[in-house]
RNA sequence: GGGGCUGUAGCUCAGUUGGAUAGAGCAGCGACCUUCUAAGUCGUUGGUCGUGCGUUCGAGUCGCACCAGCCCCGCCA
């Protein structure tokens, strides 16, 4: 199906080529700037030269020559300078839109362009026995943002958590807990415990070297299969992943796998034995696994000259398994900017021992986050910020402004809103932006509810909701569609169309920050409208009625929109 | 030394097959609550689009060179 404003597309080209004096291939459209008053444009300038004439001449004399379908979506065509403009025919805009929303509701916008493709998201990769922190929300966010995104165009989608569950660092955790016992404190409390007992084992060990080679035990006897060792590090395993859950709750976040690092280590040696088979890479004197002159790229390796295997063999290991396991068209790493390199490498390295030849391996990189004086965040400079007490600061301040603006709410409620309120306006924080961008954290930008925030779409949501509870109705009635021509409900029918091509604009450039300009623009055009128009007091019964259903198309389209950031839309705020 | 990302209003950001007068929010100033949620709306102030060349009817957008910030460049992840 095609919705409405591709359909206006569609027929503005088709009616300047039945004018017979445009080549096919010279009709391009462009979106006229705000200033001017139409949606849809038509530069004649390549045309012309085409013909030898002015541009201006041109347009004109297509506007004089162009005949339009009665029932047409093209209200008018006029010629303004070099531009051909057409504009959308209001009433019949409104009844298309209204009805499309009615008849689509929760999967308004969504399209099937992905049917039978499959996409890998690998995304979030916390750390075990570590708490998440602001390092691990950025890829929790984006890529479960991108998963939606990618479900709402018709892909299948598989996301993975790849956790950080293994290497060189667990020996010490182990060994950490044998020397000081394991915590028994629970949830974040306990793992904060664990790297605590961590810093100090990894500076005690310092200057008693014993304690250094009981951490390389533990972590020989967990790579051996040890039972004990094994029972342990399950142990931390369960620990982190549940506190991780209450995370993944609060956030909207739902990871389909976790297989984890661990999960890849008796494919090693294949993997590595095929990598020299192929020789793609080259083992050196000293017994470590080179990968030499690829694509430019510097050199790196697959394997240390003790035999330990690196974060590399672990990767390419993982990636030859999603291609056997998913048969992915595209696997996507929603990892930070700083490991751009170890990806290209990745991607060249998996390309040259022939894999993935007809799969669109991609990293989305997303920029670093600092403090307020330009600092990274980090345990040693102290000022790291962690996602649970994020979260609960953020939801705390909310509430304080809930207690502020709705007192009268059942207490339960007011929490709830709280709730939804503080940890969407740390979702939009990392969403609302190009994801390349570095982030400063600032806790009074994060948790604005004025302008561009989660807290202005939410507000505008329950203003929705709010003026469909007092009219006791739903908006299901769109029969009276057509009298919705005051400019405010023009204008916000008009950008309610655009949630589609949003959306499908999100997909190509793996972008959510254009679902929240979307949404942004359709809180302030609703605003306008709530401002000019009144809904319960029209002057009509069928106006009102047309208004109740404008409102309940907008709530409908910004719940769609909300939904794929992973923000929830609350009723009453 | 090589490579990647970024540079647009005082601050935070949009501006993508090159198109018409470069747009928002915040901050500042001013206006609007006996009318559907003022967490709102309207008005106003604020710009050598990092710099310089080039490509063309036309450049914030494309190319080249430079400048600044962040990041990366084999035995961590």
């Amino acid at each position: 199906m095609k919705y409405t404003l591709e359909r206006f597309t569609d027929e503005v080209r088709s009616v300047i080529a039945a004018t017979g004096r445009v080549a096919p291939e010279l009709i391009e459209t462009a979106t006229p700037k705000s200033n001017i008053p139409a949606d849809l444009a038509f530069p004649a300038f390549r045309a012309a030269k085409a013909l030898g004439l002015p541009p201006p001449q041109l347009a004109s004399e297509l506007a004089a020559s162009i005949t339009l379908a009665p029932d047409s979506l093209i209200g008018a065509v006029s010629a303004t300078g070099p531009f051909l403009n057409f504009s959308l025919h209001p009433q019949r805009l409104a009844e298309a839109v209204l009805a499309e929303v009615a008849q689509m509701g929760a999967a308004y916008g969504t399209h099937t362009d992905g049917a039978d493709q499959m996409i890998v998201v690998d995304y979030s990769a916390p750390n075990i026995a570590k708490r998440m922190h602001v390092g691990h929300i950025r890829s929790t966010i984006i890529g479960q943002s991108l998963v939606n995104i990618f479900r709402a165009l018709g892909y299948t989608v598989v996301g993975d958590n790849h956790l950080g569950d293994w290497g060189k660092q667990f020996g010490v955790v182990l060994a950490a807990i044998e020397l000081y016992g394991r915590p028994d404190a629970v949830g974040e409390a306990a793992l904060e415990a664990l790297e605590a007992q961590y810093a100090r084992y990894a500076a005690a060990a310092k200057d008693q070297p014993q304690l250094d080679e009981a951490a390389r035990h533990w972590s020989l006897r967990l790579e051996q299969g040890d039972a004990q060792a094994r029972d342990l590090w399950q142990w931390c395993v369960d620990l982190t992943m549940h506190a991780a859950q209450r995370n993944y709750d609060r956030l909207g976040v739902h990871i389909d796998h976790a297989y984890g690092e661990s999960f890849y280590e008796h494919m090693l040696p294949d993997v590595i034995a095929e990598a020299l088979d192929k020789g793609v890479a080259q083992r050196e004197e000293g017994g470590a696994v080179v990968i030499t002159d690829l694509e430019k790229l510097p050199t790196f390796l697959l394997q240390r000259s003790d035999g330990g295997t690196l974060y590399m063999t672990r990767d390419l290991a993982t990636v030859l398994f999603r291609l056997t396991e998913f048969k992915p068209t595209r696997i996507v790493y929603v990892v930070g900017e700083p490991q751009a390199l170890h990806l290209r490498q990745l991607f060249a390295l998996t390309h040259a021992m022939g894999h993935a030849l007809a799969t669109d391996l991609v990293h989305i990189a997303f920029g670093t986050v600092f403090d307020a004086s330009g600092q990274p965040l980090s345990t040693r400079r102290g000022n790291m910020v962690y996602l649970e007490s994020l979260l609960d600061e953020a939801v705390a301040r909310a509430l304080a402004v809930v207690e502020q603006k709705s007192p009268d709410l059942p207490a339960e409620e007011k929490q709830a809103v709280a709730e939804a309120v503080g940890v969407g306006a740390v979702v939009y924080n990392d969403l609302y932006q190009d994801t390349k961008r570095n982030i400063t954290l600032d806790w009074d930008r994060m948790l604005a509810t004025e302008g561009n925030s989660a807290t202005y779409l939410q507000y505008s949501h329950a203003r929705c909701c709010s003026i469909l509870r007092r009219a006791e109705a739903d908006g299901s009635d769109i029969t009276h569609a057509a009298l919705l021509i005051h400019p405010a409900e023009v204008s916000l029918i008009k950008h309610l169309a655009r949630l589609p091509a949003a959306l499908r604009e999100a997909g190509e450039r793996y972008a959510p920050f254009v679902i929240a300009d979307w949404c942004y623009t359709t809180a302030r055009e609703f605003g306008v409208f709530f401002e000019q128009c009144p809904v319960l007091k029209a002057e009509q019964s069928a106006l009102r009625s047309a208004r109740l259903a404008l409102v309940a198309a907008t709530a409908h389209a910004l719940r769609v929109g909300l939904g794929l950031l992973g923000i929830q839309a609350p009723e009453r705020m």
